[in-house]
DNA sequence: CTAGGGTTAG
């Protein structure tokens, strides 16, 4: 395991606040009595009472002072923006105007930063647009607030018209443009935007500057680029805590749980000065979340209340999810209990938590709970309880939440919403109602909405729905491959083998890579991986025999192998065989030969449990009388006796 | 003068 650095605590110097305040009171007084000041002590005076934060007095001052210096207006800038009133801040804006400020360069970096800060962007611009002489700093300031309010391509359009007529850029520069890249809409055609920015970067020698190679592994990350992410980071000469969680992030974010964990594991080898902190923590624990690693969660555990990094939020959010996706929803809701406050955040994951594992009454009476604390509801919120009746089949009672949302919380169902609400009513083979609402949707439907229809039409074998499903979907997501094998899966199970070759033809023409089943089994704390048909595992041909007799075995006590689901025109006995390989099973035999008496076997799954796995771990379960915790990437199957907590509803 | 990683979702 991993070798947990003791942690060292730095303690950040003391602000000096309360020597400044003695300073300046005395000073207050001398203004009500003493009228005459000269300028010079008015600015200061300004200066420490902005300072001070008695902006109202500042600006009493200011208006009998004519000749107020740069130094003034900045600290009554920053003033106004500490203060939030913008009202304040115009007048101030003027007033500089009006005395000879308005082509200041660096007063406006300060204005932009202001109005940035009030979300008034469009006065930012004009900041910008009427200072003629654009210093590095005035484009560097706007690019920093159009970040801020997701105009990507304004930036990077900028940045050219900044390259051509000749401003250089600094690091600051290719932080922000970088940044641009991935907030931008149309995401394709900035990629490679962001690979010739890499390339300028390099050319001007910034290829040791943390900051920027920080920014472009998680540029490359947003993207999905693993391996370019990857390539970067291992270039990387100085690397810190920033940088690593960069990449660790990058992994979990992206389906990689597994090397995330394990990049986490050099680090704590490899560097002896950097140690992790709450930003790493939550990544991590992710990561286990995702593999159902509970050993290592319960390790990180450990380690965050060594750190003391239990009273951070997201950490502590990101514990919860861990344990409730490890199996272990009493540890997260005891977590959840011990926590002194709470925010939204911490709420969805504890309604998520119930939801994954199909206690949808649970969930709702948590979500109606923390409306009763006062705790407003986000939009997540609805998507993770209406996530919660969803798997729980609770049809009517998600539809009025759906309902409630924006009637009584003010808030519009989004494209996630909707998604929710198509999988909560074809789940229940209500797909007519499902394709109404679709119909009657105020926003453009995305991907995750037909994603959601074809997914269902999958679990009710609707093929001529299927059809028109993905027809829209091929079209918003063609390079989706998941996509391409739900309708095949379809096809395959209606027995229609020709379309399902065509579909196979249109994944191959198009160049696409489907996603191959994988289970992982966490056993002493070491993950092992299962792909079906793993000639490269060991173990194999034991865990072969062993799968081939339970199978002969229970098909006495009824169980009966579900084969639908094979995507090859094969006789039974074939397909059988493919199944019985699935690498579900092989983690199920894996756990059963590698595992003590009474203790779970806990495995997780990248795909959705198919149904002859599902069928044959229930079996299991009563059969070796074992308790088995399945995760897969809808929810966990918790199979105890021969049943599923999942009610066969999933 | 300004900068990099994380918080819940199917």
């Amino acid at each position: 395991m991993w070798a947990f650095h003791s942690p060292q605590h730095t303690h950040p110097p003391l602000q000096a606040n309360c020597m400044t305040r003695s300073f300046v009171k005395p000073v207050i007084c001398s203004i009500a009595l003493n009228t005459t000041t000269t300028a010079a002590n008015n600015n200061q005076l300004i200066q420490s009472l902005c300072k001070q934060g008695d902006l109202k007095q500042a600006l009493k001052v200011l208006s009998s002072e004519p000749n107020p210096t740069q130094r003034t207006y900045e600290l009554l800038l920053l003033s106004c923006t500490h203060h939030k009133s913008a009202v304040d801040a115009q007048h101030v804006h003027r007033h500089l105007l009006a005395n000879g400020f308005d082509q200041d360069p660096f007063l406006a970096t300060k204005l932009i930063g202001m109005y940035s800060a009030f979300d008034m962007i469009d006065h930012a611009r004009k900041v910008f647009d009427k200072t003629q002489r654009r210093t590095l700093y005035v484009y560097n300031a706007l690019f920093r607030a159009l970040n801020l309010v997701g105009c990507g391509e304004e930036v990077l359009d900028m940045y050219r018209r900044m390259n051509s007529i000749g401003v250089p850029s600094d690091g600051f520069t290719y932080t922000y443009v970088l940044k641009a890249c991935v907030l931008s809409e149309c995401l394709m055609s900035l990629l490679s935007k962001g690979k010739e920015i890499h390339g300028h970067i390099l050319r001007h020698g910034y290829e040791d500057h943390v900051h920027i190679m920080t920014t472009l592994v998680d540029m490359y990350a947003k993207y999905g680029c693993v391996s370019y992410a990857g390539s970067v980071f291992g270039k990387m000469h100085v690397k810190n805590v920033v940088s690593w969680s960069a990449m660790i992030a990058c992994y979990s974010k992206n389906g990689k749980p597994f090397e995330a964990l394990e990049l986490f594991r050099e680090m704590m080898l490899k560097t002896r000065d950097t140690s992790p902190n709450s930003v790493t923590m939550v990544s991590v624990l992710q990561a286990c979340a995702a593999l159902a690693a509970l050993e290592q969660g319960r390790l990180l555990h450990g380690y965050i209340l060594r750190r003391g990094l239990d009273d951070i939020l997201p950490v502590i959010s990101a514990l919860i999810v861990m344990y409730a996706r490890c199996g272990k929803l009493e540890l997260g809701q005891r977590v959840f209990d011990k926590m002194d406050k709470r925010d939204v955040v911490s709420w969805n994951s504890l309604i998520s938590g119930y939801g994954v594992h199909g206690f949808g009454d649970k969930a709702i009476q948590i979500f109606e709970e923390m409306i009763d604390q006062g705790v407003l509801p986000s939009p997540v919120s609805f998507v993770s309880v209406l996530g919660a009746c969803s798997h729980a089949g609770l049809v009517e009672e998600g539809q009025r939440l759906f309902e409630s949302m924006r009637r009584e919380h003010g808030i519009y169902p989004s494209i996630e919403h909707y998604a929710c609400m198509v999988d909560l009513l074809g789940r229940a083979n209500r797909l007519d109602e499902a394709v109404k609402l679709i119909e009657g949707m105020r926003i453009e439907p995305g991907p995750k909405v037909w994603g959601s229809l074809l997914g269902s039409c999958r679990i009710h074998c609707n093929v001529k729905l299927a059809e028109r499903a993905s027809t829209r979907l091929f079209k918003l997501e063609p390079t989706n491959a998941g996509n391409y094998v739900l309708l095949a899966d379809i096809y395959a199970e209606a027995g229609m083998w020709n379309e399902v070759k065509r579909v196979k033809r249109l994944i191959e023409a198009r160049g696409l890579q489907k996603v191959s089943g994988r289970s992982w089994i966490e056993v002493k704390r070491k993950m092992y991986s299962f792909v079906s048909a793993d000639e490269f595992n060991p173990q194999i041909e034991q865990l072969h025999a062993l799968l081939v007799k339970l199978s002969t075995e229970m098909k006495e006590k009824g169980y009966v192998p579900q084969t639908k689901v094979v995507l090859y025109d094969l006789d039974a006995e074939e397909k059988e065989k493919i199944v019985l390989g699935h690498s579900e099973k092989l983690a199920v035999a894996f756990g059963l030969i590698n595992t003590g008496n009474g203790e779970i076997i806990r495995i997780t799954k990248n795909l959705r449990l198919c149904e002859d796995c599902h069928s044959f771990t229930k079996y299991i379960s009563k059969f070796t009388n074992k308790e088995i915790l399945v995760k897969d990437v809808n929810r966990c199957h918790h199979f105890r006796d021969g049943i599923c907590s999942c009610g066969d509803y999933w």
